[in-house]
DNA sequence: GTAACTGCAAAATATTTGCATCCTT
DNA sequence: AAGGATGCAAATATTTTGCAGTTAC
């Protein structure tokens, strides 16, 4: 967990765009939405059901935590990352990201001690060849090991 | 689900070469390990817990089965795929994996559709140059899309 | 006012643990 | 014979579903 400070233009700025996104997908604008949103935006890394559950100190019900995430990755806001683990982690979308077809090409680094997961935003995705018959929508790349404060 | 015919020189072989693998991590032989090992060599695809419990015709306790899933991988004879849903999957790892420490570096496709896991052997996985401080240990690259069946 | 969103309860799934029994070596 | 592996029962954990009450527009 980490906190962040922000002065009152950024906040306001930011709230401004959490608005702006959920307009967008044609979402009503709801405090757990919101919050949910924020807390993507303020996390430069991935969040998990469960980092999301505790980061607002349980004011939402898990169920609502579900439903969020599920309507903001249909609606192209959230796209999940591959774990070798079981948990499911999401992060935020590109803008280039829209409705069911998301392109988020960076790497992933999850350290396997702290759980951590990283975006690498300035390393490129290789393009892969796939065989014939095969459609590619996404690809990921996910490196795992030992993060830098591990 | 595939069915593959096999002569009985190849079984012979097979079955050599399962009870070798169980042997050199010093692991005793039993049916279960035996079989899980033999439908992970068959399918050259990757496998999940639900995968081996129907194709093993609910012979062996659901336990057993995520017992020996757990001795595999600490053993370094399979290793977990990153998927983005929350299904966990399995592959059988190269010789040169050792125990603790993976070296598995090619593509797997997952199919949205049908749910398959394909691994695209002949598709290098590129090096990946991380920032100072983060150490690599395991890097996989998941496409996923529709696969040529679908 | 109406449709959509939330919270609670409960069902359905998935995974882990403890322990007695059985099997491999 | 001894240690490890398995199966069963049960405890946990995770995710989904139904429904009634509440909120956004």
């Amino acid at each position: 967990m980490q906190t962040v400070f922000f002065d009152d233009t950024i906040e306001l700025k930011m709230e401004k765009d959490i608005t702006e996104i959920l307009k967008r997908s044609q979402l009503s604008i709801t405090g757990s939405r919101k919050k949910i949103l924020e807390l993507f935006q303020k996390s430069n890394g991935a969040l998990a059901h469960a980092d999301i559950e505790s980061s607002t100190g349980e004011q939402y019900d898990r169920v609502t935590i579900y439903r969020t995430l599920q309507t903001f990755v249909e609606k192209g806001i959230i796209h999940t990352i591959p774990t070798a683990d079981n948990s499911v982690r999401y992060a935020l979308c590109k803008d280039e990201c829209t409705e069911g077809h998301h392109h988020d090409n960076h790497v992933h680094f999850i350290c396997d001690n702290c759980g951590a997961t990283y975006c690498l935003e300035n390393i490129i995705v290789p393009e892969v060849k796939l065989p014939g018959g095969f459609i590619q929508k996404q690809a990921d790349v996910i490196v795992s090991g030992t993060c830098d404060k591990c």
